[in-house]
DNA sequence: CGCTTCTTTCAGAAATTTGTGAAGTTAAGG
DNA sequence: CCTTAACTTCACAAATTTCTGAAAGAAGCG
């Protein structure tokens, strides 16, 4: 049994990962109910759930898991799926896409960019607060440059760990 | 008055520039008076406060400032400084120093490789969702190692705009 | 078209988080 | 040593967030 495979899988096993990670994720500022949706699709061997299915593993109403996918969807971390000719909605996270919606903090970074830049324009950039503001707002923009080459390179590596899949 | 000089600097433009860069860090998941404190300390002219200048300009309970502190000096973004002969406490930021902090969510990534690790040995490497773990985790790992070398490429470039000041 | 199944919205209850005042602790300076 | 200034801790009150149940809203299917 040190090697599971998908016959035996273990709800407890699974369950024990997903609140572990969703608390990790929810450390780090996410919100805990998105975070539990979000842990238990990484956690699925399909890498989908319907709405069904993660209201029962995570023992939560319907509503919930509602907000909580909405709010997934919109940060680009789950894709939406309609099975045709079903009401069902199914949830899936993109193995490949998913960790660049976690980078994809591009938004965040845009937000704290202009922030900084009202703050140089009011503080007035030859003042020391402003110039600290100024070195501050340069970082971010420098990060902003690195972070596309980075993801690059990651799926450069990635190919060398995985092939083509 | 385009540009605003360090006699001139006028308090409702700080306290804007503060409450709306927090504003965003507390988007990013800060919580909210860690970040406020540390939106006052950087838009300083000195690049630190005391306890009692950050209670007065963002009208908060030493309590208060004490404990967002407590939380700033754990993550690394703030450093104590005690004069010598005074039990007055001065908060700064290092310039050079926050954004490597901020960067620093290594500690983060360590967690979440963690609790993925736990993941993969227990869902089985070969299943499904523990390959999806395992891929995950390999991203994390990759990232690890990038953000050194991005940060040094930082400093690098950090050179080119303000020479070694 | 109406029935049925699934999803979303919304108001409110419950739980959590946040900040305060007051008491406690530490260390400088007489 | 004792006084006093500063920081910290703690219990509690207030505000906010989070989740639920119920009702309303879509969309397949007969």
């Amino acid at each position: 049994m040190a090697e599971p495979t998908a016959a035996e899988r273990d709800p407890e096993a699974v369950s024990k990962f997903v609140e572990g990670f969703a608390a990790q994720l929810v450390e780090a500022g996410m919100q805990r109910m998105p975070a539990r949706v979000f842990a238990a699709l990484l956690a699925s061997d399909a890498g989908a759930m319907t709405s069904a299915e993660l209201g029962e593993q995570l023992q939560v109403s319907p509503a919930a898991v509602s907000g909580a996918v909405r709010y997934l969807a919109q940060q680009h971390m789950v894709a939406r799926e309609r099975e045709p000719g079903s009401r069902r909605e199914r949830y899936r996270v993109h193995s490949n896409q998913w960790y660049e919606a976690l980078t994809n903090r591009d938004a965040v970074l845009k937000r704290w960019e202009l922030a900084l830049r009202v703050g140089v324009d009011s503080l007035g950039s030859t003042t020391p607060a402003g110039r600290r503001l100024s070195e501050t707002l340069a970082f971010f923009e420098f990060i902003d440059g690195e972070v596309a080459a980075m993801m690059e390179r990651w799926r450069a590596h990635r190919e060398t760990l995985y092939g083509d899949g």
